[in-house]
DNA sequence: GCAAGGTC
């Protein structure tokens, strides 16, 4: 078959990416003609004398811009990106493919995945490349051939409303984000002279403010420790970690007392047992933010590099789409394939196991959805070569994959409690059945034997401690838990959280620490003014009221010309009263970033007219809030416990930089 | 160049 489009009456097929052209086009043709332009591929079919073009792009091939570099800034067009955006370039392949497809089709059909940017995707090829006005969508949540079938088989109507939903989105995160990004650039830059570009928008805003949120309560927490006090008693060749019944306990004394009267027994008798069984399900299989988590913990990847990692591996054919939050494999997937494939790859041990323990296959699923595309699986295909990184993260999908075919492991719990002049408790966890473990274990643990304790025996009390427990003290966010965070309030989308979460770093308002997300003090300035000056940016809320408007939008209740102008009403005035105001955005700018005006005693940051940075004083707060439970808990004078306190890895660091000064009457309270 | 959203 040629792979020139015929002259007339044939029908083109717009998918949003190369993969899911090539699985549309074998859904529909037993043997599609592969053809290529400028390297990209598309397919050619012939079906009962019906001319059928696939033909990929690759996402947005389309961004918003404008030709004003004044604020505020209305004026905006959908321009090609290659001919826009540098990082682009790669677009125009694309691009030129859809043109040269595009001579005369009599019927134009938008195959995106169906949700509102794939709307939007379609939409604009096929409006601004193809030039057709009028064309059909096709509906489909997988790329199972038998839907795909049944899907160009009923095409939809144009999806107008979802067009207009997204377009409308777009529009609004252009106009809030490009005229405030500029108007905080244009301070910025007036204040310190310095050309730097500094940003803000609807989702990296309120997640910097996360940070800083999580950041101030690490730093100012004062509570004052509890107690804890445990014994470590032998019997039958086992240890046992006993915890007094009565912990934990609120006073460091009391915590004194109880240990005494346990080093005092002599030994420890067992009053009571019980035995129980605990199940433990397999996990669900992957998707996007479950396997940058695991990533994470095991390997200290980011969720960017995973992502990038995974991105890898699905281009290679290896894995299934990655960017989903589903936890669901497809239906009708065919699992017996995959197992034998993963057999060949190296888990021929584990897939033994489940075709012989599972004969039919049956797995377990996760709660999550996504309206696009199913969780994330191995194709079966053998991998090569995998270099250590992308080896690893196909590893951990292969064997999340293998464990949902598994059964639940089984542990026995074994109550004890004994008496050693008080009473303790303990819990010994043994593995009964190993389930879906084997999945990820080397070799096989042996099975434990399972203890029976018996009422009255007695066993040895050989050490006694009091812990200190700090059970609610925060943590500094990760980039991992960033983007757990940004899931949790349904900002950004599996796609774009990752990215956003290193802009934050590329501006500079958060810093690595080991790990650890530290603002900067850019990131405090661009957190303050936006407070002060644009605060419906720095809430999740916005979020919220854009996909109101968006939803009412694609049920027809709303149009996108009124929610616009809306948007663009606010954001004029937001920029009027900003560029009136410049004087005092720029006085922030010199005090959080230079370093001006009145200085922190202790840190030397920007004060504020007091003697202590909006941080320092915080924690001068919660330290006097806390000051008496420190004091009453230890049995100690005011003064000691500020010394306990300046010293102490259970408080903040602010904190105890405040109880250093209170001592060195640096502040005086 | 700045957003957030696709995908390469
Ligand atoms: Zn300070």
């Amino acid at each position: 078959m040629s792979c020139k489009p015929p002259e007339e009456g044939y029908t083109l097929i717009i998918a949003e990416k190369p993969k899911a052209a090539k699985s549309i086009a074998y859904a529909i043709s037993v043997n599609p003609s592969q053809c290529k332009y400028h390297g990209v591929p598309y397919w050619m079919i012939n079906s009962n004398g019906r001319r059928i073009i696939v033909a990929p792009v690759a996402g947005h091939l389309f961004g918003l811009n404008t030709d004003i570099n004044d604020i505020p800034v209305f004026k905006y067009y959908w321009a090609p990106r290659w001919e826009v955006e540098r990082k682009a370039y790669h677009t125009k392949k694309f691009y030129n493919l859809i043109k040269y497809l595009s001579r005369s089709p009599s019927l134009v059909v938008n195959a995106c995945d169906y949700d509102v940017e794939g709307s939007v995707i379609g939409y604009l090829v096929i409006t601004i490349i193809v030039g057709k006005k009028f064309y059909k969508r096709m509906k489909f949540s997988s790329l199972t051939p038998e839907e795909l079938r049944e899907a160009f088989n009923n095409l939809q109507p144009q999806d107008t409303n979802m067009v207009e939903a997204g377009l409308c989105r777009h529009e609004l995160d252009w106009i809030y984000g490009i005229n405030l990004s500029r108007l905080l650039t244009k301070s910025y830059r007036n204040a310190t002279s310095e050309r730097r570009i500094l940003s803000v928008g609807r989702v990296q805003t309120p997640t910097l403010i996360e940070v800083i949120n999580r950041y101030i309560e690490v730093e100012t927490f004062s509570k004052s420790p509890v107690f804890g006090v445990y014994a470590s008693i032998s019997y039958k060749g086992k240890t046992f970690t006993a915890s007094y019944i009565g912990n934990p306990i609120r006073k460091y004394i009391d915590a004194k007392k109880i240990k005494e009267s346990i080093e005092n027994a002599s030994k420890a008798s067992i009053i009571d047992t019980k035995r129980s069984y605990e199940e433990d399900p397999p996990p669900p299989p992957y998707n996007l933010n479950d396997l940058q988590e695991d990533a994470y913990r095991l390997y200290k990847f980011s969720p960017s590099y995973t992502q990038k990692l995974a991105e890898d591996l699905y281009l290679d054919g290896l894995i299934s789409y990655p960017r989903t939050n589903s936890q669901k494999l497809p239906p009708g997937l065919n699992t017996r394939k995959i197992l034998n494939g993963l057999s060949e790859a190296g888990y021929s041990g584990i897939v033994d196991i489940i075709l012989k323990e599972n004969p039919n296959l049956v797995y377990r699923e996760g709660r999550k959805t996504d309206p696009a595309h199913p969780a994330i699986y191995p194709t079966g295909i053998k991998p090569r070569y995998l270099r250590p990184d992308h080896k690893k993260l196909y590893d951990l999908i292969a064997r999340r994959f293998l464990a949902v075919f598994l059964p639940s492991s089984l542990y026995a719990k074994i109550y004890i409690k004994w008496l050693a002049g008080v009473p303790l408790e303990s819990y010994l966890r043994t593995l009964v059945k190993e389930g879906w473990l084997i999945a990820y274990l080397a070799d096989s643990v042996s099975e434990e034997e399972i203890i029976e304790p018996k009422i009255s025996d007695k066993g040895e009390i050989s050490k006694v401690v009091i812990k200190t427990l700090y059970t609610d003290k925060p943590t500094y966010h990760t980039k991992t838990s960033i983007l757990r965070w940004m899931e949790n309030n349904n900002i950004g989308t599996e796609s774009t959280r990752a990215e956003i979460i290193e802009i934050l770093y590329k501006r500079g308002y958060v810093k690595d620490h080991g790990g650890k997300a530290k603002p900067t003090s850019l990131g405090l300035a661009v957190a303050e003014i936006s407070k002060t000056f644009f605060p419906e940016l720095t809430s999740v809320e916005l979020t919220r009221s854009f996909e109101e408007k968006i939803q009412k939008i694609r049920d027809g209740e709303l149009t996108r010309e009124v929610v616009v102008e809306q948007a663009k009403k606010i954001v004029k005035k937001l920029v009027e009263d900003g560029l009136a105001k410049q004087r005092e955005i720029e006085i922030l700018i010199k005090n959080l970033v230079l370093g001006s005006g009145r200085k922190c005693v202790i840190c030397g940051a920007s004060s504020i007219n007091t003697d202590l940075c909006p941080l320092h004083t915080r924690a001068l707060e919660e330290l006097i809030k806390n000051l008496y439970e420190w004091c009453d808990s230890y049995g100690i004078t005011r003064e000691e416990a500020l010394r306990k306190i300046a010293k102490s890895r259970s408080v903040g660091k602010a904190v105890r930089e405040v109880a250093q000064g209170i001592l060195d009457e640096k502040i005086i309270i």
